[in-house]
DNA sequence: AAGCCGGGGAC
DNA sequence: GTCCCAGGCTT
C-alpha cells in the first residue's frame, strides 16, 4: 500500500482499469512496432521535452538514415545534427551518438540491460534508463516523467512541488509499489498515455477517465490544482545584428558555432551582440573577431526567437565583403543552393528568405 | 538547488 | 502573453 501523505489505492483494481484502457486506446506509434532497444532508445531521447506529434516524422527519418546502432556510431556528427535539425536540444543528438559509440566499443553493440551500465551512458538519465529497461527489456523499473508526476499527483493527491528532486524520487517509489510486474512496459506507457490523452495539464477529461474511481484529487475536486509546480523565471532578451555577408561571387558567409553550449556545432550567419559592441564599432568588431572586412548594407528584416531561458532579438542586414580568402577557421563561403546541406538553428533558417538572388 | 539547453503547440 | 512537453547535464 502507498504510504507517506498520499492516499491509499486498490493496486490490483487500479492496474486492471489502467491497463485495460491502455490496450483498448493506445496510439499506433512508430516506436511501438517492435521492442528493438535501439529504436526505443532513439524515441525516448527524441521525446524528452518534445511532443509525440513533433517526434514522429523525425523518428521515421532518423531510423531510415541510421537503422542500427552501428550505423549511427559510424556516422558523421554533422549528418546526425542535420537529421536532428529543428528538433531542438541538440546535445541530445551529440550525447546519443557518443553513447552509441560507447555501446559499440564496450558492450559489443548491445544496449546494456544492467541499470548502472545503462544509466552511465551520455544522455541517459533516470527517466530514460527506466523507460528503456521497462519498454525494451520488460524490467519493473519506474520511468517518471512529467506525465507520470501529473497523473500520480492527482490519483494519489500528492501536493509537493514536482520541480523538486525529492518529489520525483517520491513518485519513483510510488511507481515501484504500483507497477504491474507482469507487464511493466505497458504499465509505464499506460500512465504516460493517460497523461497525454486524458489526464492533461489543463481541463483533464475526468468524466471519461478509466481510473477516475481511484483518483483522490477528483474525489476532492482539486484535480485542476495539481500538480503543484514552481514557475519558471522570465527569459533575458539579447539583441543581435545579423549580417548576411555576400562576396563578389554571390557566396554567403556562414559560421560554425562553438562545440559546446547553445546550438553547439550548428551553423549560422554572422551574429553581432550589439549591446556589447555598439553601432559605432560594428565593422571594427567584425574585423577584430574574424579578420574580416565588411560593408554593412540595408536592413532586410527582423525576427524574435524565443528559447526556454533567453530571447534573441534579431535585426537582419545585408553586408558585403571583397575578401577572397577567409582568415578564420569557423567561417565558410557557401552558395545559396548549398546552405541546406548544413545544420542550422530554426532562427537562422527563417533568415534565409531575406537572402538575395 | 538552480541554471543551461530548442522549438512548437495549446490556450 | 502563459504553460509545458515520454529530461539531462553542469555548476
Amino acid at each position: 500500500m502507498i504510504k507517506k501523505n498520499a492516499q491509499y489505492i486498490d493496486k490490483g483494481s487500479f492496474q486492471q482499469d489502467l491497463l485495460g484502457w491502455y490496450h483498448a486506446n493506445k496510439r499506433d506509434l512508430p516506436w511501438r512496432k517492435d521492442q528493438d532497444p535501439y529504436k526505443v532508445w532513439v524515441s525516448e531521447i527524441m521525446l524528452q521535452q518534445t511532443k509525440v506529434d513533433t517526434v514522429i516524422p523525425y523518428f521515421y527519418r532518423f531510423i531510415e538514415k541510421f537503422p542500427t546502432i552501428h550505423a549511427l556510431a559510424a556516422a558523421e556528427q554533422q549528418d546526425v545534427l542535420k537529421a536532428w535539425e529543428g528538433l531542438g536540444y541538440y546535445s541530445r543528438a551529440r550525447n546519443l551518438q557518443n553513447a552509441v559509440k560507447e555501446v559499440v566499443s564496450s558492450y559489443g553493440g548491445e544496449v546494456p540491460r544492467n541499470p548502472d551500465e545503462l544509466g552511465a551512458l551520455k544522455g541517459v538519465g533516470p527517466y530514460t534508463k527506466g523507460a528503456i529497461l521497462s519498454i525494451a527489456y520488460n524490467q519493473p523499473e519506474p520511468a517518471v516523467d512529467g506525465n507520470v508526476m501529473r497523473v500520480f499527483s492527482r490519483v494519489l493527491k500528492v501536493e509537493e512541488d514536482i520541480a523538486l528532486q525529492k518529489t520525483k524520487k517520491l513518485f519513483e517509489s510510488h511507481v515501484r509499489e504500483l507497477i504491474y510486474e507482469d507487464d511493466p512496459s505497458s504499465f509505464n506507457q499506460a500512465v504516460m498515455e493517460l497523461g497525454a490523452l486524458i489526464c492533461t495539464p489543463k481541463s483533464p477529461s475526468c468524466m471519461i477517465c478509466p481510473v477516475q474511481i481511484h483518483c483522490s484529487a477528483f474525489k476532492a475536486g482539486i484535480q485542476e490544482d495539481l500538480p503543484v509546480k514552481t514557475k519558471a523565471k522570465k527569459q533575458r532578451i539579447i539583441p543581435y545584428i545579423i549580417l548576411l555577408v555576400r562576396n563578389s561571387k554571390n557566396e554567403y558567409i556562414i559560421e560554425k558555432r562553438a562545440e559546446n553550449g547553445l546550438l553547439a556545432n550548428l551553423w549560422q550567419f554572422l551574429m553581432v551582440p550589439i549591446n556589447e559592441i555598439g553601432w559605432d564599432h560594428l565593422e571594427n568588431w567584425v574585423y577584430s573577431e574574424y579578420g574580416l572586412k565588411v560593408k554593412i548594407g540595408t536592413k532586410k528584416g527582423k525576427l524574435k526567437h524565443v528559447f526556454s531561458h533567453l530571447i534573441w532579438q534579431l535585426d537582419i542586414y545585408e553586408a558585403a565583403t571583397e575578401q577572397e580568402q577567409l582568415p578564420d577557421d569557423r567561417l565558410l563561403f557557401v552558395e545559396k543552393g548549398n546552405l541546406e546541406s548544413f545544420p542550422f538553428p530554426v532562427s537562422h533558417q527563417k533568415m534565409m528568405k531575406y537572402l538575395g538572388e
